[in-house]
DNA sequence: GATGAATGAGCATTCATTCAT
DNA sequence: AATGAATGAATGCTCATTCAT
């Protein structure tokens, strides 16, 4: 992953990898017997790494409305700690392009991501917290929309200090209003 | 453009844009005496026609507000015509992260949409259709990653029919609201 | 070697010397990273060569008379049985000009050879042989240039038979002469 | 000769030649077919200008002895001026041994020049200042050796200041009291 | 399990040379 | 007489992959 981060798939090479890991060449592909096989657990291991629970107090959410908060507050901790999986789930965007396997993959993790948030808005319509009149679905990609906007921007632009999680606060503020207030 | 929006930087080959060009692989070094400045002359013709004024109706809009309703509809109708601009965008900012002179260029262009942004929400504040209190920077920053999460997913994602252009409309919306909207 | 000598270093291939070997284009790459490193790898072979005691008799000259007569009897020897040695010194002398690397290790070849020869000549001086009154260095000097003359003749221009072994016997002889030549 | 000089053959490229002159390169064919010609052409130039006589006293030199001491001089005199040209004329002795045009233009040369040093050996021999039993063509082939040592050293090794004039000098003494020594 | 050595296919780049004008 | 444009044939080098041990 450091090496993808660092290089880019264009710059990922089988024998850096290798040496990274202090065996020999011939020794990494009597585990992985293609360089395609290696970037395909590089995959599988990021994508068990972001469906981890992320630091959740150890009792649920007061609210949904809180869970939506905790969501952003995930992304901004997330781009905190490990802003080079961001640069991953962009290599790994691209390459779904090209590659049915790796999109595959990229469109469970959507899908799993998707009922996690569309969970969280039921939540909220049930808890009469959010407004009634919400297409959830809409909802959903709208959020997942605003999310990826913001770990794309946080990871490959040039940014003031303090730009990024301002972003993150307004997005979750207007999404906030967006789903209590009152409309005509 | 084609080549790279296909197969991406990995998988752009010198020879195959002579091909493509119809032309021998030395004529084409004649023009561009490296691939990276083949790159490079992409890129720069990539950068003027996004900083050409789309679709615009002739007479400038009314108010400030149709003005950011129209920055939305202009990425709907990009995305529908140059689906593949947003693919090279892409592309771009991850290779930004290793080469300064892609880097340069991608931060000028979002200096030029920052500023063109910049100046909507000014005029909105002036005209009284927007929040006095509003902090132009921030806004102009959260809009940006919106659109941006807006192409990334666009292009990169899973999508049944009129997601994305239903996403467009409820960010729209939802920044519309969060600017206009009295707050208490 | 033989493709240095026999097509110049301008005419040197990887791909060729690798065949030569036997072996594979890459193979050869596996060893010597670089063409430069292989003709590197080339001159240090060449230069230990030369640095190799050349048939000398078991127990040491009588005299330096005859060391000096030896060493134009090595330089004979050494036309007669590695002549392309001498093509390769020239082809490394002209590259000299332009490759430091390889003009520093001329120099130090120069260097040692020009110690052995100043041992020589302060030998004969201590055993009486040669005139006192000699300037060691630029006699040494002399020789070097001489031999060198005698190389580069003798390998790359047309010649006679038994020419160049006159031309040796009388260089020879005449600096033989010269040294042991009481002046007035 | 400036190219050659600088790069060698090796780093002869017939573009840079047409961009040093000013000209285009289709221009530069238009006059010499071939690079092999514009080789061609540098050759026969360099080889006029060897034949030019070179800084002579206007009144022929009183005797063959003087006319000999005269030929070191030349050499001095010409790697004080044309130093390059030694470059060039080893440039050529290696390329004679793989192209046949280039070996008869330098053998030719060759001949010229033993031509001109015997009639020197035997006018000393007939004015009585050199011993009458030397072997001419094996003196001339002596001097020739030697003066292509001075060269090729002079051009080619590491010298310190006054070390070739030293060289010249004594080897010019050298052959001087060969050719005149009386000898038991 | 591990490794040094080997290899084929490819790729950017160079350069002498030609062509059309 | 001159030139911009075009081209084919290399050439050094890289890299994923395989093989023998």
């Amino acid at each position: 992953m450091d090496q993808i981060a660092t290089k880019g798939f264009e710059g990922l090479r089988f024998q850096e990898v290798a040496e990274e890991a202090g065996i020999n060449n011939a020794t990494l592909y009597y585990y992985f017997p293609t360089k395609e096989a290696l970037i395909q657990a590089v995959v599988h291991r990021l994508t068990a790494e972001l469906k981890l629970p992320r630091a959740r107090p150890k009792d649920a959410p007061a609210s949904a409305r809180d869970e939506l908060r905790l969501e952003f507050a995930g992304v901004r901790e997330l781009l905190r700690t490990h802003a080079k999986l961001f640069v991953i789930l962009t290599e790994l965007a691209l390459r779904a392009l090209r590659d049915p396997a790796i999109k595959k993959i990229g469109e469970n993790r959507d899908d799993f991501w998707r009922g996690h948030l569309s969970g969280i808005i039921e939540r909220g319509i049930a808890q009469g917290v959010f407004r009634p009149d919400i297409d959830v679905e809409g909802t959903v990609t709208t959020v997942m929309v605003q999310i990826k906007g913001i770990g794309y921007h946080a990871t490959m632009a040039k940014r003031k200090p303090g730009e990024v999680d301002g972003a993150i606060a307004e997005i979750a503020a207007q999404v906030d209003h967006w789903l209590t207030c009152k409309r005509k």
